[in-house]
DNA sequence: GTCTATAGTAAGATAGAC
DNA sequence: GTCTATCTTACTATAGAC
């Protein structure tokens, strides 16, 4: 039992730091954020903060973590379903996918502006560009796509950029307004 | 005469300064970098780096600005120079003025990776995304576009993104085959 | 204009008690 | 696991002689 206790608190001073991170980081940019106010913001100790997360980069790449996973969980899911339901057409699938990803863009604006503001720690830009292509390779299988890197390319920064876009607007509206432009944009460079 | 002299010290000066600031900003990014090194490289002192330029962001948008003016006489010139001989159709001169852009990214991939790079002084972000706004902008007038701002945010993206790609190039060739690859998908995304 | 020497500051990280 | 207090370092920027 008092180890059931000791797990939640520790829980919770991680969920405290994650969100203070969060805010601070997206106020700020990861240059500009200081530890300083992450502490303060959460009201956890420094000490904390270092014997969870190990530092300032180590706090970062735990929401990135987190907001990758979200949106792949729910891309995955949401072709899976469409699948299910009968949809075949890999183009169709391929857009199934690319709508999902957007949907988080918007749903974690925070997270979304702050990852595609480009300053992270260290090599985060190169990790970064790593899920891009998993992602797109994943999906460009799921187009049966053997036409060149570029056409990938394309696609993947079309998407980030589309994503960038939506976690911009200001309104839930315009967000899906943008979702689908973009979904039309997409079907008309996937069929050549 | 001694006018002149010191004149030409002072740009002596300026050059060094450029150079091993364009250096060291590539190896280390803008955050990375320390003005310890500029100054070691140069062989400039710290002093003098502050009398012209004011420090380090000064130093990168100097960079900055000699980069992006290169760009920008480049394409228009290649777009000038193809209308006089005769070239009428706007996608034709589109890809004329991307291509002009993207061999500058190509001649100049140094100081190309380091702006696509993501990190700069504060407010430089919002700097670049105006630049290319207003690049797009020029070019859209061009292809007589109306068609709304997503296509327009799509053919900044993939020029930018293009251009990235084409700066981390290893050789001659390997640019220009992807400037060729370019065109033709910015060509089926003019025409729609 | 150019230099050296130094001031000033901010920030990330650690030590060690509880 | 959590906290406070402190250390250390690295960097930008300035002052002032030449």
């Amino acid at each position: 039992m008092s180890e059931n206790r000791q797990w939640a608190r520790a829980d919770a001073t991680r969920q405290a730091l994650l969100g203070a991170a969060r805010e601070v980081f997206a106020d700020r940019g990861y240059g500009g954020a200081g530890i300083a106010e992450i502490v303060e913001r959460s009201g956890i100790s420094v000490g904390s903060l270092y014997h969870h997360y190990g530092g300032k980069a180590g706090l970062y790449l735990a929401l990135w973590e987190d907001y990758t996973t979200d949106q792949e969980r729910r891309a995955t899911l949401a072709v899976k379903s469409a699948r299910a339901e009968g949809e075949k057409e890999p183009i169709a699938l391929f857009i199934v996918g690319a709508r999902a990803f957007l949907e988080v863009c918007w749903e974690q604006r925070d997270a979304s502006r702050l990852f595609h503001s480009g300053d992270g720690p260290a090599g985060f830009g190169l990790m970064r560009r790593g899920r891009a292509r998993q992602w797109i390779a994943q999906n460009t299988r799921l187009l049966g796509e053997t036409e060149g890197r570029v056409l990938a390319l394309v696609l993947t920064t079309v998407m980030g950029e589309a994503g960038r876009e939506v976690a911009a607007a200001e309104s839930e509206t315009e967000a899906y307004g943008l979702i689908d432009e973009v979904s039309l944009i997409l079907s008309r460079l996937a069929r050549g």
